[in-house]
DNA sequence: TTGTTTGTTCGGCTCGTATCGAACAAACGA
DNA sequence: TCGTTTGTTCGATACGAGCCGAACAAACAA
């Protein structure tokens, strides 16, 4: 009877542990954030120790770990004691924006910036000398920025907003 | 001298160890990655175990990687001997639409076929009773398609392409 | 053929990370 | 107040990844 459901689920969520992996996370955050989203209500730890078999400690690792990249959110101070528990964030489109923006446009800024001063540094030296590492340095932050273009727009959009827009050219 | 020059591209080559580590791959990655960037022509392995100081079986694992998601190039058959050499590939957004297409296309695919092989066992059952948790993997598959509709769109264009479609909408 | 150069594979070492259990801290209920 | 529940932190262990040197394989030169 409801075992039928639960093997149907439980594929998903194994599917969701794999999904885990490619994007750089634990397969037990996955499991996690599985057992967050068929969940009816937020979940407290003790909750997620008795549904995933993890010891305290990892979930509440992994708990941290999930609520800093927004994949889940804490819903603290409600009805009951001072449990804290936990619901998935089912935008998955926000959750990719935040990541995006929290590492990669970070990492995107500090890489300009590296390569404005070695531009810089560049600059005061014979021209002649160094034009072409000048140059490929050139082409390097040129390169970034496209991108840095292209990821903003991306981030500050809703996936929809993106989709219509693209869609509305003659790109497809 | 010249040392001047080689310490600005040391600070590159070292602004691209950080930005690997960022996008999963290995600081090592990242340097043998800058020294062909700056390489005037194609380079051996010898010469990147001495350019880099690594052992000739990590730069043998590190340019097996590399060529393998695209970012340089095995340039074999050449005037010289039977000394595979190697160049960067300096197109990133080609780089890029590479990666997604193997690992996140790829990992979209399958989570695509778990999530309707679990829409259709839970069809065959009674509605009430499972109705909750098949619209709940209904709403990720549709995520999904949506974001592998962004992706696909994103993978089969230029980047300047992508930009100007999105520049020429009101989204800006 | 035989020695040399080049590249891959293998075994081992180190280090970081995931995980556990236990100790600790904090808040609540009695 | 004191015990109980909840959550975090702290070593300890285990497993994987990066790296090395050595053994191996393959191609070239003499």
């Amino acid at each position: 009877m409801d075992d039928e459901i639960a093997v149907v689920k439980e594929d998903v969520i194994e599917s969701m542990e794999r999904s885990a992996e490619v994007y750089g996370l634990s397969r037990s955050a996955g499991r996690v954030y599985g057992v967050l989203y068929f969940a009816d209500d937020p979940v407290s730890i003790p909750e997620l120790v008795e549904e995933t078999g993890y010891a305290k400690s990892t979930i509440s690792n992994i708990t941290r770990k999930l609520t800093r990249i927004g994949m889940i959110h804490r819903r603290s101070s409600e009805g009951g004691g001072r449990r804290v528990r936990f619901a998935p964030e089912t935008d998955l489109w926000f959750v990719i924006q935040d990541v995006f923006t929290q590492y990669v446009d970070r990492e995107m800024e500090m890489t300009q910036r590296t390569l404005q001063q070695a531009l810089d540094d560049l600059a005061e030296r014979d021209i002649d000398a160094v034009e072409q590492d000048r140059e490929r340095i050139a082409e390097l932050a040129d390169t970034y920025e496209q991108l840095q273009t292209l990821l903003s727009v991306a981030m500050d959009n809703s996936a929809e907003d993106v989709i219509a827009a693209i869609e509305q050219s003659d790109l497809d």
